[in-house]
DNA sequence: TGCATATGTGCGCATGTATGCATGTAATAA
DNA sequence: TTATTACATGCATACATGCGCACATATGCA
């Protein structure tokens, strides 16, 4: 009972929930940065944020140098049946709006992976607040990139 | 989204989960009375939680003169996807154990109806602590009966 | 070695939530 | 009308949780 307790807790708050919802689309390991950047969320927010998903469960992650990439774990008929309640349950207007304008940004952030990997790091003013798409982001990327 | 996370908030809870497993296997509607008994829980706390479900959505109720009969809602894609994902999940092994005693005793106790209508009320020290089949039972409900 | 960067985390604050006791409310029975 | 009964709830307390700031860790590169 406490694993499913566990699940519904971690699940019950908006920014892990959009996390999820961004797996579920991604298909594929993402990165902090990558989730920074999508969801438009301070870094430090987005760390915690996975490190209670994967405390409960739901999440783990593999280092490549200093990325992290993170990605939903589909080991127990508990979290499939999970996932697919979820990816099968459509929102209130508002919940997708904000869900399609994450998956675009994720999309347009996936384009500047090199070979399947991350890198592009974290914009500068990313440990305060918003951030996402910039007019700037043209620039930055030509700068960060290796 | 606000829906989806009131849902996991409101059955992040062993309490809470106890009640909707217990209706699920019930399929009828209950009263305060016979999900006091069944849990072996003070009516108090059955009372707050059953309230918690209905502001969530998940439950609504019918007033029979003192008697609530409470339910499960079923009106949205999102509530029977939820009951047919929890009914699906197995649990560990104390929290089987523990719903299966839950459903034994409900049993019993919906033996007690009649015309499918609860008839007894709550046991005297139902308001302190815990409950559930003692040995006076057989007293309590003679008194009781009508 | 020293610096920049990606990521994780300790701490204090504010807020939310479950619990137990006691009491309130409404309907029924005497 | 008064007492009883099924159910709901106000209140105080203990505890959990999310947030933001700052800082720590660790890896790669010059």
């Amino acid at each position: 009972m406490n694993e499913m307790i566990e699940v519904f807790k971690v699940l019950s708050d908006e920014t892990r929930l959009r996390i999820v919802r961004l797996f579920l689309h991604a298909e594929v390991s993402l990165c902090v940065c990558e989730i920074v950047d999508a969801l438009g969320l301070p870094q430090y927010k987005v760390s915690r944020h996975l490190s209670a998903l994967k405390n409960a469960g739901l999440m783990d992650a593999t280092k490549k140098g200093t990325w992290a990439y993170h990605q939903l774990k589909v080991d127990s008929p508990l979290l499939s049946k999970l996932w697919e309640f979820i990816g099968s349950t459509s929102l209130d207007e508002d919940g997708e709006l904000l869900l399609e304008r994450d998956r675009e940004v994720l999309d347009w952030r996936l384009s500047l992976r090199d070979n399947d990997m991350c890198v592009v790091g974290l914009s500068p003013g990313t440990g305060k607040d918003e951030a996402g798409m910039t007019e700037n982001d043209e620039n930055r990327t030509k700068q960060n990139d290796r």
